[in-house]
DNA sequence: TCTTTTGTATCAAACTACTGATACAAAGCT
DNA sequence: AGCTTTGTATCAGTAGTTTGATACAAAAGA
């Protein structure tokens, strides 16, 4: 499953983008632990069917948002979430079981995946302020 | 402000499908009602400082989509949320607070508002099965 | 009927992105 | 040292998007 990363070829968000978003959540949530290993990006690009230079293209820009960082031949590992400065552990697990719940929800209502995204976007974009 | 609507040329993701999202988002969310006559493409696309062919692509998916109508010298208005088959008065109440719950538990924990858009995806796409 | 407004359609040019291939650079392993 | 793995860089070709302009179609109003 390559960390559960998946590209749809039919949206209009670029695939490098696709991904960078994807990892960058999963590392920010805490799902990809400072250490771990990411897949190669020839590895992550067979798996996803896309070219070498569009997973490396992703992996560039993580690197430069801190993100992850590049060893040669060690692969690339997550350095770490941006925030969680000091011991704040990125507790992020009441974020996720919200998520799951929430999904199990919209399903249930009968509403679809790409509203629900837009739903959350929209939301969110009505309370700037906390 | 033409409906708060915003492009962000600096972003991956195509100005054409910023505009859709955003209006999708409103109307799911009910900000926009059904009835309400959005802007002409020509003066979105003037404040919005681009061509009118971009958002007039944009209205024609949302139209596509179901979400809006276009009389010819009317306008173009919101017909409704895509679900809501019958009496079924699309009851999101329960996915609305679910998705405001959500907000308020990754405000709290330090998830960012994209960060926040990302993990649901990921989770989404995870989940390909009921 | 004529004019105006609005959405729609088309076109070429410019730009960006993805691809597939290839080559190079760094670093661990034998 | 040599080999192998991994990230990085480059290239030409293809495709998608935006732009700016233009023209057309429909419909309300004078």
């Amino acid at each position: 499953m390559t960390a559960g990363i998946t590209v749809d070829l039919s949206d209009p968000v670029p695939p490098y983008e696709q991904i960078r978003r994807q990892l960058s959540s999963l590392i920010s949530v805490g799902l990809l632990e400072p250490g771990s290993r990411l897949p190669t990006v020839r590895s992550l690009a067979a798996d996803l069917g896309i070219a070498a230079g569009t997973v490396a293209r992703a992996y560039k820009e993580l690197e430069q948002q801190g993100l992850i960082e590049s060893r040669r031949r060690n692969g690339t590992i997550v350095v770490g979430p941006p925030q969680a400065p000091d011991g704040t552990v990125r507790a992020d697990a009441a974020v996720i079981s919200a998520v799951d719940g929430l999904i199990r929800t919209a399903r249930d209502a009968r509403v679809s995946d790409e509203t629900l995204i837009d739903l959350l976007r929209g939301r969110l974009a009505s309370k700037l302020d906390s």
